[in-house]
DNA sequence: ACACTCTATTGATAAACAACAATGTCAATA
DNA sequence: TATTGACATTGTTGTTTATCAATAGAGTGT
């Protein structure tokens, strides 16, 4: 239940003194070149659930760090439906699939109350110029980013509700983990609707997976909380392989 | 339909001489730097249709450039299926997203004879530590490659299969126009089975919606031949925002 | 506490697509 | 010209999931 790591949500925390750190960009960084990154980002007021941190077609100028909270990206089909793209939880990266274009490709949206790191992209280039570990570590979460998508793009081309529900909750589950939270019992941030909407199913059909799971015992489900009661079957229904999620597999 | 650019097929041809240079990875660099990155390339004998470029799980050491033909990449899901995740045309890079890890994370297969260009990854980045503009490049490619997979996930959690493959010919038409080739007429490189294992779709159901096509004289589809017939009414029917596809709406 | 709205759940029905099966087409090879 | 095998098409049947509709529950603001 507690976090690992102290984790601290003050607004003005600099990047030597934020327990994200080991997870986020300054990973790449020795610890005399972590305040070169520290002075280029921009720390801002909280965002209130709902509020936008870029719109859709906005000129892109900054990558964002999340500190805490979360934050969904979509965009908009020519019907005006949304298709949420992505979910960023703490310390992961929003805001790079717009640096071959003068704009944001998608909207990136807060789906609770959240802290960001702003990151001007001009001067993170520039930084990354003179550090060659920076510039690896964002080609490295990039590629991780492809990779990523490429899971997703199996996930709904073949696997059934069933399947992507689980693999979503096991993905989750593992981020979580990866930041020093349980993995085994954890509060979604996004809706049913919202969760539904990334795993390309209606929200009737989430809500009746959920009770499904919860009928075979497989998690216990209250509203958004969330308790994985059975992570092995969990995992064997994602069909994951087990090497995408190595983490969530060591049980406590 | 001929060729508006002199394309080459010879195995040794330079990047300087290479009409491909323009799209691939010489864009970045200065005339003078073009050979920097030709020194560093190794082209091999051509892959027969069904040879591997490399495996999943094997070392990942390179990327590479398709010169001439097409190569699909794929997974296998866990029952042994294989889900693929991409095409690459003439002029595309294969490969980026095995670079944060060890080990390519997808097998890349040639779908029909094709030559490739290899770079080896640990000489392209050495390269780009003194060429600021082929690592932009790079990231260029990757960001692309992010947006791309955006479009389809969305394809794949809200298009319908005639939307679906709409999409697809779409996209092919605006990749083969921008090689110089005709956007109204051209022949697939790969079998429906494979399309529709991209798209998510079943074979026959790739194959009805082809036949439905041809009876709504959007296409004319002869085995992998493909006519155009009624651009507009297609990409209206893709849906896709013109936006993405800008080079398509502009029928000669 | 109250209405009010948004979100979640559950049931009934319909639509889209997959799965299966049979047949047809084409190309390579004998 | 047969023969084989891969690929494509078409019809039939079956499953899954979306859609519609009704209700219940949670959260918000007055």
């Amino acid at each position: 239940m507690a976090p690992k790591l102290n984790v601290r949500h003050a607004s003005q925390v600099a990047c030597r003194d934020c327990s994200l750190s080991p997870l986020c960009l300054p990973l790449a960084l020795k610890i005399e070149d972590i305040d070169d990154l520290d002075d280029i980002i921009k720390r801002g007021r909280p965002l209130k659930k709902g509020e936008h941190l870029f719109l859709e077609g906005d000129a892109f100028h900054s990558v964002f760090a999340v500190r805490s909270g979360a934050l969904k990206t979509y965009t908009s089909t020519n019907e005006g439906e949304e298709q949420i793209t992505e979910f960023y939880l703490p310390s992961e990266l929003v805001g790079l699939s717009g640096l071959d274009t003068d704009t944001y490709p998608v909207s990136a949206q807060a789906i609770e109350t959240t802290m960001v790191c702003e990151i001007p992209f001009d001067k993170l280039e520039k930084l990354a110029d003179s550090h060659p570990a920076l510039r690896r570590q964002i080609m490295r979460v990039m590629s991780k980013k492809i990779r990523e998508d490429q899971q997703m793009k199996l996930l709904l081309s073949k696997k059934n509700a069933d399947e992507r529900i689980a693999t979503f909750l096991i993905n989750l589950a593992s981020r979580f983990r990866r930041r020093g939270f349980s993995s085994q019992s954890f509060r979604l941030s996004m809706s049913r609707n919202e969760m539904g909407n990334y795993l390309g199913l209606a929200v009737e059909t989430v809500s009746r997976v959920f009770t499904r799971f919860q009928k075979a015992e497989l998690i216990h489900a209250n509203g958004k909380e969330i308790e994985i009661t059975n992570a092995m079957d969990l995992c064997t229904l994602a069909g994951g392989k087990l090497s995408d999620t190595p983490e969530v597999v060591n049980i406590q």
